[in-house]
DNA sequence: TTCCAACGTTGGTGTTGCCAATGGTATCGG
DNA sequence: CCGATACCATTGGCAACACCAACGTTGGAA
């Protein structure tokens, strides 16, 4: 991913798709460099974020949310459980299950990886004054809504159907 | 890489670093479809625009100017020789290099491309007015450039020193 | 009850961006 | 001239990443 961007010819360099990889990229540097300094993934902080704002869920919906094959969670979890950061109990209810618990040193793990994840972000954007950060946020979230997946077909369990 | 935004929880939804992964991946899929449709790949592209924009090089200058590593040139070389889109043919000057030339057919697929490619920007881009899709270009661009190496130490072979 | 869907888990797969080693060649210092 | 050093194309490999298939178990609907 070393590339002199000067070198580079402008076909490449003017290509969105070039630009966002080329950025991309970047951007999973610093983050991977920042949180593997203090012993974590992105993976694992996507899960305990995830975890935070939504509360005690099920391996599945934790990784629909938070975009991880389910697979990919189980040993993700398998981490995060071995280092007491959460708590993984049989679902009751459904004994298919489980239920994924963010232990309370898994929220003070959590404020150090958000420092550091900012950290992060403020080297990637550096050059940027804080309301181009904003509107370069506005810009992406716009792409991502405009491919969401349909509106339709919720794989959401309803309490009831019509 | 199919997640519905809906359901991210904002700790993610708002992070720069997690938004351009997100894009990029988007990006990268809508062109892998788009060049696959015709029987190629990112990189076939990379090489036959650095050439045609810089004229006959070797090989380690091309995987320079392109950001490719040397050993996946190779590969894609081959590729591009087979349908007589590249000609590899040995420099006289300089024994050690291949000089790699764009052959008219090859300028032709490259138009090809170019339009496959352009349709792919559109399809990713499909959300943005034009003036947005440059606004977007620019900041991506500063970030880049910002994290450009270092302006010394050109590793081209000069021609002749001072 | 039967059938289908979802669950967690294991064990893969293909792509991507790299690195190391090799044999050949050029260049520079002495 | 000679040796050291650096660059070349090429081969082979590697780790990370995103993803998929299959399994046995469980839940819920027909």
């Amino acid at each position: 991913m070393t590339m002199s961007t000067e070198l580079a010819p402008s076909r490449l360099r003017r290509l969105p798709s070039w630009m966002l990889n080329q950025t991309a990229a970047l951007a999973h540097r610093l983050v991977t460099e920042g949180l593997g300094a203090v012993g974590f993934h992105r993976y694992h902080y996507a899960l305990m974020s995830t975890l935070e704002e939504f509360g005690p869920t099920s391996q599945a919906d934790l990784g629909r949310r938070s975009g991880l094959d389910r697979s990919d969670v189980v040993a993700v979890l398998d981490v995060l459980a071995e280092r007491k950061l959460i708590e993984r109990t049989p679902d009751v209810s459904d004994r298919r299950r489980n239920t994924i618990t963010l232990t309370s040193a898994g929220v003070r793990q959590l404020r150090q990886l958000d420092g550091e994840l900012a950290r992060a972000q403020d080297a990637l954007l550096a050059a940027l004054s804080s309301s181009e950060r904003e509107h370069l946020a506005r810009l992406l979230d716009r792409v991502l809504v405009s491919h969401a997946p349909s509106p339709e077909a919720a794989s959401e369990p309803r309490q009831k159907g019509p």
